[in-house]
DNA sequence: CGGCCTGTTGATGCGACTCAATTCAGGTGG
DNA sequence: CCACCTGAATTGAGTCGCATCAACAGGCCG
């Protein structure tokens, strides 16, 4: 990939806005271009980080396994997004494995220079730390929801959620896609595909959502939303 | 507190180390010196954030409360370390609630000034961003005990921290002290006192440990190891 | 002494996970 | 073009962990 298209693609990334033109242009000089197929392992839960990765195109699934092959999606990464950032700045192993869903196409940036030009950008910094922070608070509530909440009310949640991602606005009768298969959308919402189908089942025969192909329509936003305050027991 | 005084404080926390004495000196003037009873309230989740703190002595508690006033506990500040750090550089309201579990000693760091520092110190910056990424690994390791693994696996693996901690190793008949009482443990760990209460019991019952006044001796780490890994059904 | 908080133990119920059977959609090869 | 296979989604029945409700013991303090 050539410098041009790849300063492009960092300008567009959260993590590098405000980052000066010339920044940019090292920037672009040392991510390297990377690619994997669907299925494919990009890192594994334990393996030494050398370095951390920006989703150009795809989609990635940030993954824990218990032993008896059970999974918890910690973060489904979208493009734009960056994933294994956080470990490069502690000396621990990566917390999680991360897999490709779909083919996907990244860039890497190798630890050791980013830290290197790290240091020369006051602006890069704090763009990482404000990264950093919202990776912070949407674990906090994925924890909060997942001890206190019960399985209908996280799912209410992710659907309002999705639903102002993709229009901006939370309303009757707008649509939206999943972003995966069900199967994986359960095991982000810490629970099991059987679970999720019930559920889904539940809320339009309560009227509160329509279901086709893998598409959800919010009929009544008022009562997800109510579901969404709901408390475990 | 004299800035003397606030320079040695800084000096043995985590966030400032190898942070130059000049630099150390510019931190400690900057850092107001602030005091809660027990019980009190030092944020609210949804307040505006106008600085950080750094705990010198007492407990803290960051926890998360359901509308019907169950609570779980995000995170048990101790000495030496820092609280509500994160959302400093994210323009979001606190995402949980602090509270002194006794009567507490703290260093405030104001937003704005503390910013405008952190632009001309690199080494601070750094130091700043490993915080947040052992933060970011301890939350991500919370999500897969509370949501793959069942609450005797959680407990065990507490334990042996606790044990690791205080000891700087693991091993049998290494006593330790729980940092409060049982129903804040519970609430760490996901979980109620009283299945807290059994869980222990049943431990005790097995040959793992050994209980009195709020000491855990540790009888068979192996046991508690094993039954650490152990999965969710 | 009496109130309060913490901790323990028992009985019960509910949510959700497990196991299993079936249907459905998509992709492949004959 | 259809038969076949694989993976996903759905639905039912059974089980289990753990939260709830409730009663009670022990320690601390006014």
């Amino acid at each position: 990939m050539e410098i041009i298209q790849k300063k492009k693609i960092l300008r567009e990334a959260y993590l590098f806005s405000g980052v000066a033109e010339n920044d940019l242009e090292t920037l672009a000089e040392l991510a390297v271009s990377r690619d994997f197929p669907r299925q494919a392992v990009i890192f594994f839960e334990g393996k030494e980080p050398q370095g951390f990765f920006m989703l150009v195109r795809g989609l990635v699934k940030l993954v824990k396994t218990s032993p008896d092959g059970k999974e918890y999606i910690i973060r489904l990464v979208q493009p734009g997004e960056t994933f294994g950032e956080a470990v490069v700045f502690a000396d621990s192993p990566f917390p999680a494995t991360a897999m490709a869903l779909e083919d996907c196409q990244t860039l890497f940036f190798p630890k050791k220079t980013f830290l290197h030009y790290l240091a020369v950008s006051p602006a890069l910094a704090r763009n990482m730390l404000a990264t950093m922070s919202r990776l912070l608070y949407h674990l906090t509530r994925q924890l909060e929801d997942v001890s206190l909440k019960e399985v209908s009310a996280r799912l209410a949640r992710y659907l309002l959620e999705r639903c102002q991602e993709t229009h901006g606005r939370i309303g009757a009768g707008l649509t939206f896609a999943l972003p995966t298969t069900k199967t994986h959308l359960a095991a982000y919402l810490g629970t099991i595909s059987e679970t999720l189908s019930r559920t889904l089942a539940r809320f339009k025969s309560m009227g509160a959502i329509e279901m086709e192909k893998g598409k959800i329509t919010i009929t009544d936003p008022a009562l997800l939303q109510n579901m969404a305050k709901g408390t475990k027991s």
